[in-house]
DNA sequence: TAGATTGTTAATCGATTAACAATC
DNA sequence: TAGATTGTTAATCGATTAACAATC
């Protein structure tokens, strides 16, 4: 058995940085940079370049002391690592504003995903096709996932609904669940769940500007960057 | 000054596990349980209880020894620390698929957050209500902005007009931006930015069920738990 | 009581940060 | 060349894990 970049330990905190590095990376290249270096990334998400050198160092990218990293090259390198590659066909369940939400995301392609079914309990959706994706009456949902050897199925549903849906593409043969219902599912161990909570996302954000807040009035409104800060504390005209 | 539950120093890794706990005691306590120990938690989610019991110590929530958390009261200090109990406003601009979808999320109502208007360059959706939220135009934004004193504005256009709108928000006077189009924004310092990448899930997803399958190769298929796993090689009939 | 579970203190591990030599 | 940036090695820090006493 040989040893891939996607078989490596990852951390997750790695696996949620690159990407950002990744459309940076991008941006300079569509401004014609043919090479870039770990200190620009960082200044782009005030993060230290010593974090951004490491972990391009761990995913096995070389750069040139004095010039940086090849662009295109560190895109590729990025790509392999998150496995963007190769392509993985997903089902999902739940075709309301969420679920047409992501079968129209247009991301997925680019990323080496793709949903080719998607299914509800509504007769009335059942037979159409949104965003290109077919949907099915979820009653045949396990049946096509063994059919077409899906690997994962994404739960679009509400929360009523989600552990039981969850089984049946279990039973279907899925062996990972991306769950955008905000509910705790449970199944049987070899089952991977990634929960999606959206509003995690948002607390963090908020997190960090109460932290950002509170050093800047620390440092009595002294910023240490050259570009003008917006006033904290707006009145009223 | 005061401190309060959300000043305190938080790890991402602790917010990112809350929500997945108070999943998991709301399901408990709807099934009438009172109390619930950090052991049962951990089983759900297949997490080192140590790491749950630390993780509730370090948001202060004391329990019993024998009998565990009081369910209702650990949803509640969960709340706190997380910030779920104050109104927060924010703004959004974008009102394709993505945006409805997140105009119509209920979770946010349930978690303090509430976006109290739209923006859209389409005339069309102009002057439309979405979900109960009336859509602007996109020049009235940073005015809007300023007039409701709103701290987060959504970024749900497309990359090209991601970074615009960007500035378009700080100028109003936000603070913080929760971006959910997939490039970089380069905005002055003291403005929070969430990057939102939804594929980094589905990435973080695949690399857990391609350690849990390769784990189950190097034990010989033997698993350590009473239920029956589902067979990982399924042939087509 | 006995035993399960919390609370607490110490040990380990891994990620981040620092320091500096190598090199284009 | 001089200096910026990489690559590498060591130090620090914080999160996770372990161990065990306290307690209901």
């Amino acid at each position: 058995m040989t040893t891939t970049a996607q078989d490596r330990q990852f951390s997750v905190p790695l696996i949620r940085r690159l990407p950002e590095y990744y459309a940076i990376i991008e941006m300079f290249l569509k401004q014609g940079k043919v090479s870039i270096s770990s200190t620009t990334i960082a200044e782009y998400i005030n993060l230290d370049p010593i974090i951004v050198r490491k972990d391009l160092e761990s995913i096995g990218a070389v750069g040139k002391p004095k010039v940086g990293f090849q662009a295109a090259k560190l895109l590729e390198e990025i790509s392999m690592f998150m496995g963007w590659n190769t392509l993985d066909e997903l089902v999902i369940a739940g075709c309301g504003d969420l679920g047409t939400a992501l079968m129209g995301y247009m991301g997925f392609a680019k990323r080496g995903f793709k949903i080719i079914a998607g299914f509800d309990v509504d007769p009335l959706k059942q037979g159409t096709v949104i965003h290109g994706i077919q949907i099915f009456p979820v009653a045949e949902m396990a049946n096509l996932i063994r059919r077409l050897h899906v690997q994962i199925g994404i739960i679009a549903v509400p929360v009523a609904a989600a552990q039981d849906i969850a089984l049946q593409m279990v039973a279907g043969g899925v062996t990972g669940i991306w769950n955008f219902a905000p509910t705790a599912l449970n199944l049987p161990s070899g089952i991977s769940v990634q929960q999606e909570d959206i509003i995690t996302s948002l607390v963090i954000l908020q997190k960090n500007m109460h932290q950002s807040r509170k050093r800047l009035l620390e440092t009595g409104g002294a910023i240490e960057s050259d570009q003008q800060p917006i006033p904290l504390n707006r009145s009223e005209p």
